[in-house]
DNA sequence: ACGCATCTATCGCTTAAACGACAGATTGCG
DNA sequence: CGCAATCTGTCGTTTAAGCGATAGATGCGT
């Protein structure tokens, strides 16, 4: 099963996803339409729909699939949650978000609402599997509401902190950790 | 007349092409595969066929049409044979062959021929257009000799020049310039 | 408001490229 | 040497992509 895909379509797929990530660092995204994207790729306009349903569902696949690949990977192998993967969470983020609000300077802004998205799932979804191994006893929902809290926290501290160009994140930190000292408070009583 | 080419052809045949000058620079030309090339390029191995006839065919055609496209670029735009241009051309032969045998230096061997052929070719067609123009009175079958006489005589001399280190053409020059003296003592004399 | 231009999304038809298979040639190793 | 593996060049068939036309949407200057 699963045999194998006809290069063409992996083949066209990367041309419009590389066009697109040059594109991005020339142009604004909205200003961007699929003609530019096509022509740039070297491909026909309609084969463009055979791939992605519009401009948006293409931004959405090259984040995840390229651009915010590499960052997402390296989130997902922390295994804990204490200081120090949080700590090293944070910066990853923050070094991601300035590097791409360099390269695309132009498109940066229409970005970010898929960018946050793709990571507070990521984060929700990473810091839910690892809870539930550190505290066993406690509830489901719980937890579940502990990760959405968290994930937010995170990623808001995180945009917080690259606006403001802190490069100390020692300050954000203290914020987070109570968060994560009374799950472990939480979870010893529970016994 | 003359249609626009289906796009995909063109693609086709810039990415084998590309693929192909990226292989030389890793591998030696005959160690290299039609598969090799292809994969590169990620077409179908009988896709090849339907655009070069073999390894061979492929490679003149990325010779004259890309790599060495540019050189003979710049020694077709001279109009005259004079010391000036001698030396620029000269040069400029010297300045590619030095370039394509560091970027190429597993296949630069298996090179050398096509490009020989290429660049005497281009040579003997110049200087045998500036000589009708710069010395009328000379009859075609002189001015055929005397072309290729000076297009062989530069390009052994450059390559000469390029084996042995040589950067001071002055001396090289020396050699070639009274081919050409003589051509306009004995135009001068036709009248 | 108007018309004109451009863009989007989709259609049927055409065509270049992918595929697998093939016989014959080369290569290289025990 | 022999034989196995790989490479070459060419088939017929299948399929992804190109093309031109289309209707509707969006936008932009007058």
């Amino acid at each position: 099963m699963a045999r194998q895909i006809d290069p063409r379509i992996l083949r066209t797929r990367n041309l419009i996803m590389e066009a697109f990530i040059e594109l991005s660092m020339q142009m604004d995204f909205k200003d961007m339409t699929i003609k530019d994207i096509t022509t740039s790729a070297t491909v026909n306009r309609a084969t463009f729909y055979n791939h992605f349903y519009d401009k948006y569902d293409l931004l959405e696949k090259v984040l995840s699939e390229s651009i915010m690949r590499e960052v997402i990977q390296e989130v997902s192998t922390h295994e804990v949650i204490n200081e120090e993967s949080i700590k090293s969470i944070l910066l990853s983020i923050i070094r991601f978000q300035t590097s791409i609000s360099n390269q695309c300077h132009r498109s940066y802004k229409a970005f970010t609402p898929q960018i946050e998205t793709l990571f507070k799932n990521v984060l929700h979804a990473s810091f839910s599997k690892w809870a539930h191994k550190q505290w066993p006893n406690q509830n489901n929902t719980d937890i579940e509401v502990f990760s959405v809290a968290l994930s937010w926290a995170l990623y808001g501290v995180a945009m917080h902190g690259m606006q403001n160009q802190q490069t100390e994140p020692e300050k954000y930190l203290q914020q987070l950790m109570p968060l994560i000292d009374t799950m472990n408070k939480e979870d010893a009583h529970q016994i």
